[in-house]
DNA sequence: TTCTTATTTGGCCATATAGCCAAATAGCCA
DNA sequence: TGGCTATTTGGCTATATGGCCAAATAAGAA
């Protein structure tokens, strides 16, 4: 691989790798509704408070979110809605893939 | 987490995961000019045969990539060209934070 | 058939991840 | 201050990942 590349390549790794868990798409998609604390999200994903909070601490991470203290709870919220539009990437893949399928259970019946 | 909703979390991540990868991103890329044997894309990567063949077999279960055995060697292709919309997704997530990031440096040298 | 090249698979090891529990920390409020 | 709530951190285990080497497989070429 040319070296000049390798880092970009990892910048982008990475990001990818932080929203490659099925509760932090999930935390992603709530907090570009709205910004919402640790609880709240805790009480929506259904795991440990501690669990939630690791995942967010790796989107934090990896820039896709910031926090802020108030009151006696942290919000977290989306840094750039942009992330979003992953999401839209993501289903087309998905319904490009599915297409396929069916295309080939098609073919299949003949 | 609404369980009706998780069998779609889990689909998102899986093919993101298939991605978060600085190897196979390369391969996508590269993929995505042309169709290209294993053997190719291991000069390219410049890691083992068969550390390469894996990170295919990663993509190609994701539903990413096909294979077509002609001759006697394996071409990959990307499935997708979406796919690549991806990686301008990706992209635009570094921009903005590297934007914020000079704004924060911006604003210390106040 | 035997050699050769291309690719995949299995084995092994080191490292990373996800999850839970328990403990530490931070800050509000009485 | 002391208690309460919210959050993070540390410790632990189980599992997954990435990498290499070596061996197995597949298919063309001699």
């Amino acid at each position: 691989m040319k070296e000049t590349m390798r880092p970009r390549y990892e910048a982008r790794a990475k990001i990818l790798k932080a929203m490659a868990h099925p509760s932090r798409l999930m935390m992603i998609e709530e907090l570009q509704k709205q910004e919402r604390c640790v609880n709240e999200l805790t009480e929506m994903i259904g795991a440990d408070t501690s669990t939630v909070s690791k995942h967010l601490s790796v989107l934090k991470n990896a820039g896709l979110v910031t926090d802020e203290k108030r009151a006696n709870c942290v919000y977290y919220s989306l840094r750039c809605a942009c992330v979003m539009d992953f999401i839209g990437c993501v289903e087309d893949v998905l319904a490009a893939r599915s297409a396929d399928h069916q295309k080939i259970m098609k073919s299949c019946k003949k």
